[in-house]
DNA sequence: GTCTATACTTCGATAGAC
DNA sequence: GTCTATCGAAGTATAGAC
């Protein structure tokens, strides 16, 4: 089958997406107008609804396909050994996996209040799972004695926040190398769960 | 000098904030009308001009006013002893205070970047203020050897997004009371920094 | 697949009566 | 201090030509 020539249908789509992303996160859903997105793309308004049905299925399309990649990123890490190892390999999965993703984790927890109900719940879905990987770790390691928890559930929430802060103020041009700042944040988290 | 009678100035404006500080928590601030705020206070929407100049200013002012009672409550905080002690009464304080201001935190993280430039710097320089005084406690502990910390600028930023983190989930009617979250977070991180 | 043009709604902010 | 009325601008989304 011949491809139409001159069709840009395979790459405008990610290109709407991309700079809905961008500016999405930088001034706000409501903020941003299909007009600004279009024009980010290089196209007219009216053209962008070849690609998405409206607004508002543009941002649950962006928030799902994040935290689905988040899913299928962690599973494929295939952490293994010991609960301390496996803590160490999420942690050091975490950090690598949104520092380069800083717009979309912007999104997904600024954003989630302008999702329709039904859509908030399928993206609240994914992240208790994505959590429910780091509690199971944690579990097993206060099971085999070499972690001390008061409570893993309070516990997960609490290192996932933390490492998910850095997104706020990382800098790749900081003080710090990426390397460096992993390093810090293993430390920081191995005393924190240490029996 | 007797006051006008039947005037509502002294209540109006405050209650003119009041809901725009939780329509925006939950909308955004581009996605509130001013007439959704009139609406809630029971006024028509050019009311709302004789307590603010426009729609920006009170976003401001929102962000501010909130910033300078986390600065006031630090500093009459006033916490003393070791090292140790300093930090379970700066964790203390900060769940306390922050748990019953979701609607300002979250405003004060996701609003940040509707601010005109000069706003920002005025909001962050306050926010960096308040985040020293957790680190002086670090560097305290750091020197007469109760804690050991990898390095006391990061470190206070992870505790403090661990910390703020509590409001993301906090459920009053949750499974846990504040004080068992507060003992917990105390444990957290109180390893997270011990010798 | 993209354009131009536009229908229709809603926005922030102001003016002037009371 | 609040109301009604309104201005000018901007929003989402659609229709139809190319």
């Amino acid at each position: 089958m011949a491809r139409k020539q001159g069709s840009y249908a395979d790459t405008t789509g990610p290109r709407v997406r991309d700079a809905a992303l961008r500016l999405i996160a930088q001034h706000g859903f409501a903020a941003v107008s299909m007009r600004q997105i279009a024009g980010e793309v290089g196209v007219q308004a009216g053209a962008l609804y070849n690609y998405i049905p409206d607004k508002q299925s543009l941002l649950f399309e962006l928030l799902d396909s994040h935290m689905s990649e988040v899913m299928e990123a962690a599973a494929q890490a295939r952490l293994s050994g010991t609960p301390l190892q496996r803590l160490e390999g999420f942690t050091r999965f975490h950090i690598r996996f949104h520092l380069p993703r800083r717009d979309a984790v912007f999104l997904s927890y600024m954003e989630l209040r302008n999702l329709a109900p039904e859509n908030f719940g399928r993206i609240a879905a994914k992240r208790r799972a994505y959590e429910d990987r780091l509690e199971m770790i944690l579990r097993d390691g206060v099971a085999d004695g070499s972690f001390v928890v008061d409570d893993t559930r309070i516990t997960t929430l609490a290192l996932i926040a933390q490492l998910t802060g850095i997104t706020n103020w990382y800098d790749p041009a900081g003080r710090l190398t990426l390397r460096e700042i992993e390093t810090i944040y293993c430390a920081l988290v191995r005393k924190s769960v240490a029996a």
